[in-house]
DNA sequence: TTTTAATCTAATTGG
DNA sequence: CCAATTAGATTAAT
């Protein structure tokens, strides 16, 4: 059973572009696909119909379509992926807003208590109200699910297989799937991975209020 | 000549875990594998002197190089994605803080204004210096690089594949390779797609100063 | 058993 | 050569 790949016999040295091994043929194609578009996931009935009519096992022709599936699925992943990152951009512009906002305020808080109480001890811990003690968890809103709990475990190598197949010698190279890092963003794109850091230079260098960076995360 | 994969014969219906195909024949694996370990690009002498050995074309030993460097490379890719999204995080972690202190700040100062001046023309723009034509840009310290100039141009469904091959017909699936969207992230994880809707109407639901929101971007 | 998600490999294409 | 894609396939988990 489970015939599979028909090897081929062109002598390579020859030219160049072969039809190699085998697919599903052009023309058949055009008849699978048909199918898929009206209904992705067929009866194994149909799919046996299918199978018989282009000449290869149902089983190929099921592979056919969950593979089918599978890449259509994982364009709708790239999309909320480029969404995402629009997002981050958004937040970013806003946070240095904010940051310019809050600068001010701070300077005006000042300004103003120096005035209202003319010179008076120099020494408090020049904001009493909104620096310290505050914003632990006052759910003003609605957070309480944000901080997502940065916990670090043993991670990186910790191999997850946990032992399946020692004699395939599974070459460790388990591959990864991203392109992305730099594609469909059309609109907002740029920000590669060197612009990182002098982005994150830009917005952790002020006075750090916040309990845990980044770098804390990654050993 | 090109010996490539080997069948297997297990009767499927038998228990679970097969050792499917077989494509580079394990024993010589290793010694490829060797080799690619001290030099991930060697000469295309080596690389022939290898395609006799384990008895495939030159050919096929060089795009078995190629893909193995490929596959490396995804890898590190992948690192740097979980940077960026721990990154990420951190920021919006951030932003959360600040908003609150901001928040904070505000208040007070409407406070102390309205302390001021107690009680005098009720109807004033309830912060006439922090709110309105300020920040633009200041540049108080190194922006001028924000905003990354918000553009849309007609995208999502215009095809970039100009007109190449007309005959092969190219099933239009283009495929796109993420999962890393939930992977990777090792510490900080969660945050699924959902979470980013609550995410969103939480951060910007206040008086929204920014220009551009990212569901403008996204047709 | 089938399906699904996730990998993987070999090969192709275009630059 | 590389980057990107592709098709076919496998495997773990459900």
């Amino acid at each position: 059973m489970t015939l599979k790949l028909i090897q081929e016999q062109t002598p390579t040295i020859g030219k160049k572009k072969k039809k190699k091994k085998k697919q599903i043929r052009q023309k058949d194609e055009l008849r699978v696909t048909d199918r898929f578009e009206s209904e992705s996931r067929p009866e194994l009935e149909i799919k046996q119909q299918l199978a018989n009519e282009i000449g290869l096992e149902p089983r190929q022709v099921a592979i056919w379509f969950q593979n089918r599936r599978a890449r259509l699925k994982t364009k709708q992943i790239e999309k909320e992926y480029s969404l995402l990152k629009a997002n981050y951009e958004a937040l970013a512009s806003r946070f240095e807003s904010l940051k310019r906002e809050n600068q001010s305020l701070l300077t005006q808080k000042l300004k103003n208590q120096r005035v209202k109480q003319h010179g008076n001890s120099n020494f408090r811990h020049q904001s009493e109200s909104s620096h310290d003690g505050r914003f632990e968890d006052k759910g003003t809103d609605s957070e309480s699910k944000r901080k997502p709990s940065f916990q670090l475990e043993g991670n990186d190598r910790k191999e997850e297989k946990t032992s399946s197949d020692n004699n395939s010698r599974n070459i460790e190279c388990t591959r990864g799937k991203i392109d992305i890092l730099n594609q469909t963003g059309d609109a907002v794109d740029s920000m590669t991975s060197s612009d990182w850091q002098s982005f994150q230079s830009n917005c952790f260098l002020d006075e750090s209020r916040c309990s845990s960076q980044w770098w804390e995360l990654l050993s």
